[in-house]
DNA sequence: ATGAAAGCGCTAACAT
DNA sequence: ATGTTAGCGCTTTCAT
């Protein structure tokens, strides 16, 4: 450690083999001839740097592919523009992103993210432990997360809400509910669905869909309601719990079709699920919207080019993208969590219409 | 600063209120008595430390809520497991993810990831700056890129890969390639959809997708080869590019069908502008298969589902992930980049079958 | 088995 | 307008 004078030569000689990592703040000071500080603050734009240093700094940088550290910078700034995106999947079957509509709600998410200059993690959670969702929040990685459906877990998730994690979900209003959430009218939908398949003239309705999972059992209270609404008693038994399997409402249909009710209508939960359904019905020779009619939900692009067109309950996804992130900031802001609802429509095509 | 003696008393009494910050090391360490160090290491599992010490500590972590700062952790140990997937977008049409496809791709990537305990970083890009792409890199918050696609961006990939960023991408294999990359055998799936549909007895067979982006020109290649093959002038106005925007396959049938030369059949370059098109061709009139024949692209869920059930050339995005996840590796243990092709077949269904 | 101290790459007082 | 220094939250020698 021989000790030197002031001028800016270090120990070693300035032509030292560039080290094996990457090139960091200091080697770009050494290159332009100037302190750390001073390409700090050339990099962050500062006004109080000359601006032909600043100039000259970040022009070196550029050319030698030099961006700031943002580990270390969050580190020292304490800051974080990072969400956390969590999908949940059920560990009992496995199963893997495939509902074109969940996906493309993660679309609407980054998008509104990318546009507000937020970065976004995406990663998936078995939903029986939905509290782990929190983790990327704990340890820092995420100021907040969004969470995609609430599944079986609202009390974790309350719990987690009183724990302070700062977190939306996409999902149903529930009852004694702590956490902020954004979700389409669940109950309203299905009335709608509903009620425009009594007047359209059907009288046995089936409802395809696990009436467990929250936001499905408001669509079946709603379908329920339509019913009484109408002075009518729907049949429990064209309630159809089916799974979240690529094949269960295939299966579905043919069960019912061999040994179950004679129907004239059905509400599916989902697009996906009445695509795959009609295309069952069909094979058994049952066609819409001549045999029978049929509503969903979410009005993925396909549903429209279904055929026949599906008449549906549109799920916005790029609002949904920007209400989610706004519920998150404003959470962050110190707001108290809120329960938003997207605007509940039908949007009517030929499934529906005989 | 008063100096103080050996005793671990810090200047300030034990019983100092948290400061708004969230709980980390020290606190932890001033809990258990011990210092950061020991919490340090038996947050990290070391043997060094006494089992019940450290069960102590644990325990304290969890009823706190604490974890390691990742960041700080990160930037420590100079260590990184976080991917950046980058998914570019079209700057014109202000495109947002909607193709089914891209959407569950992203999906078997995440998986993958998600499986080998990486974490994901999903951000989109204008397609004609693929080499933003970099940036995560650059700034090190990922340790290597996933691109979905090359779009027209073929030399400044060559460039990104020549500086050294460590990245794979989801696309075609193009000649004087440098960088890795995965994705179906383009040429061959079209030279398979083509060939079956002329064995099918189809001998005007519209091809509907732009050839100027990657993978469509492949296919469109294996379409023109299967003609030649079959001794075929395959008719350059069949040949429709259209733009991925939603209706625009629609708006190209219409077009088709008012001005354009007969077709008895049709391959589209992916799934998404086939169902689309199947359905503003019945809208004229048309039928699939009684009128024309059609195969497409990518065999996504709904594929099979829909009516009729298409014959396509499937592209398993679990399978890609996986791939392109475990390229990604490869480059970043030192191996040099490849280009990996996936299996190629063609599935037929009632879409192409008269 | 545990603690003290240095340093990961950066920023921001506080100098000058 | 620029440099010096301390420290963000953590891990790891090196001591004991």
């Amino acid at each position: 450690m021989a000790r030197s004078p002031s001028p800016p030569l270090p120990t070693e000689p300035a032509a030292a083999p560039a080290r094996p990592g990457r090139v960091q703040m200091v080697d770009i000071a050494r290159l332009a001839g100037v302190s750390v500080s001073t390409v700090s603050r050339a990099m962050a734009g500062s006004t109080l740097i000359n601006p032909e240093t600043r100039q000259r700094i970040t022009e070196l940088a550029r050319s030698h592919n030099y961006s700031v550290n943002a580990g270390a910078q969050n580190l020292r700034l304490k800051q974080n523009r990072t969400v956390s995106v969590v999908v949940p999947y059920d560990p009992q079957t496995r199963q893997h992103l495939s509902d074109p509509f969940f996906l493309s709600l993660i679309g609407g998410i980054a998008d509104a993210l990318t546009e507000q200059g937020h970065e976004m993690l995406l990663s998936r959670v078995d939903a029986n432990q939905l509290d782990q969702a929190a983790s990327a929040y704990h340890t820092g990685r995420a100021m907040g997360v969004v969470l995609i459906g609430q599944w079986h877990q609202h009390d974790q998730l309350n719990a987690m809400a009183s724990q302070g994690v700062p977190f939306v979900v996409w999902g149903a209003q529930l009852p004694d509910q702590l956490y902020a959430s954004v979700g389409s009218d669940n109950v309203e939908g299905g009335r709608l669905a509903t009620e425009h398949l009594l007047q359209q003239g059907a009288r046995r309705i089936a409802f395809l869909g696990d009436p467990d999972l929250p936001e499905f059992g408001q669509r079946h209270q709603g379908y329920l309601q339509a019913h009484e609404a109408a002075g009518l008693m729907a049949d429990p038994s064209l309630t159809l719990p089916v799974p979240m399997l690529p094949d269960a409402p295939a299966r579905a249909m043919e069960d019912l079709h061999r040994h179950g009710p004679p129907i004239d209508a059905m509400f599916a939960a989902s697009d996906l699920m009445a695509m795959t359904a009609v295309g069952a019905l069909r094979r058994l020779g049952r066609h819409v919207p001549e045999d029978l009619l049929v509503v969903s939900y979410d009005d993925i692009a396909l549903a429209a080019h279904a055929h026949p067109p599906l008449t549906t309950v549109p799920q916005p996804v790029e609002a949904a993208g920007q209400m989610l992130v706004a519920s998150l900031k404003a959470l962050l802001a110190g707001e108290p969590p809120v329960r938003r609802t997207l605007p509940t429509e039908l949007i009517v095509r030929d499934s529906s219409r005989r």
